[in-house]
DNA sequence: TCCGACAAAAATATCGAAATAAGATTGACA
DNA sequence: TGTCAATCTTATTTCGATATTTTTGTCGGA
């Protein structure tokens, strides 16, 4: 699609991956390779691959030779990705802001205030954003955090915290889904950015934790609200 | 092999890694398919299968259309891996000492004492250790370091911490085939045994930054004597 | 003679489809 | 009601076809 896509095997990975993250496949449901692999016109051989591409990053669990499901999510996996997160994202943070040089200032300032963009005019009460305006966001959202930590001068750091990354964005699609509105997402945004431009690493990490921990808390509240409506209707054997 | 090989692309995939690790397979070299379905005795899509699965443990790299190689090795990346690790193995360490129970301790204690048994009568001086020894001694130094943050509460710190010790282990041996002898490794393991045992994080956690960052610089060491050992006889063009 | 562009050939990576084998399901029988 | 076997579904693998890259060889110009 975007990037590159040299091999069959690799555009299904990046079309999967996708399609996990953003919840289009299910959390803990069976993944059927015939279906898949007419879903995605491709043969076994490039299907696989990408399976097991996505194995390692922990999106999709395998068995023996039973085959694959997308991994599934629960509230302590949230609690543990989220404190994980915290830990590496605020290294990277600390290093970017002690390494990041001029180039990197504008990048961030650039990819904050595309951020910024949409998120200025983001329904505050509303409870249905159109789903286009809500790639946008996850995008510009996910550039943002990126580009923070860009200068991190650690090539393992940076791997490491896109793959936590990437986990969290599955939890918060779910809560996206039921929530009632947007907090003022924006204002933890822009204290992160100010700390950061301000070269506080202390302040800068202090407000990043608490934008993880209150999105962990929002998350947190729309999974146990969505577990009880699944429990709720169904009925015991 | 061991545990669960299920499937031809399952152990593939454990045999490739193992030779990864341990230098069997060197770094940076080009992993043609053709040649490799015939030393593991399989065809193209399991293998395919188990090095897809190796890109997300970070041994293996492909590019395109082109292939596939095992992941080099750099001295940059031996300080990136070092520190990273350091940062994950002292969290997963304090908040084992902080969760740990008596069974806990029980199991890091055994397998100290396993590896305590082959320390002790290390050659100090020795330039050479049997193949066999070498084996048994990474096999008990893994166990034990796994022990020690077994405890820890967080699947993915765990994971994350396996993931960079593999890593680890590929530099390890590297300068272990160069190594004029054995430090007083067995003492570091002690005082974080120690350390451990007495719920003194603060100090375990030190003792164990200190471990990584010795073992780092000796390898540091050899993999410098390594490449000037390599520019050195070889001629230009 | 030396170099570079180009074209054919070889090597190799990638992919799809059919064969195989393992697991799940159904139904008969005890 | 539980067990076993036959059947069906599905994952796994092999194998062969296709597409791409790399190498080799040839020619033409400096």
């Amino acid at each position: 699609m975007t990037s590159s896509d040299k091999t069959l095997a690799d555009r299904t990975y990046r079309q999967l991956r996708g399609d996990i993250v953003n919840g289009r496949l299910a959390a803990g449901s069976k993944l059927k390779l015939e279906g898949l692999a007419q879903d995605y016109a491709v043969g076994m051989s490039p299907l696989r691959e990408a399976l097991a591409r996505l194995m390692g990053d922990l999106l999709v669990v395998s068995e023996g030779q039973r085959g694959f499901w997308v991994a599934p999510l629960s509230l302590d996996e949230l609690d543990d990705v989220s404190r994980v997160r915290a830990l590496i994202e605020t290294e990277a943070l600390n290093a970017a802001i002690r390494n990041g040089d001029a180039q990197w200032e504008r990048e961030v300032t650039a990819a904050f205030e595309a951020l910024a963009a949409v998120e200025e005019h983001l329904p505050h009460t509303s409870d249905a954003l159109p789903p286009e305006q809500l790639e946008v966001w996850e995008a510009r959202n996910r550039a943002f955090h990126a580009a923070l930590v860009s200068a991190a001068g650690s090539p393992m750091l940076i791997k490491l915290r896109a793959l936590l990354y990437q986990q969290s964005e599955r939890y918060r699609r779910v809560s996206l889904n039921v929530s009632r509105g947007w907090r003022n997402v924006h204002d933890e945004h822009r204290a992160i950015y100010d700390a950061t431009m301000q070269r506080n690493a202390l302040r800068a990490c202090r407000m990043t934790e608490l934008h993880l921990s209150r999105t962990a808390e929002e998350v947190r509240k729309a999974m146990a609200a969505l577990s009880r409506d699944d429990d709720a209707p169904g009925d015991k054997a």
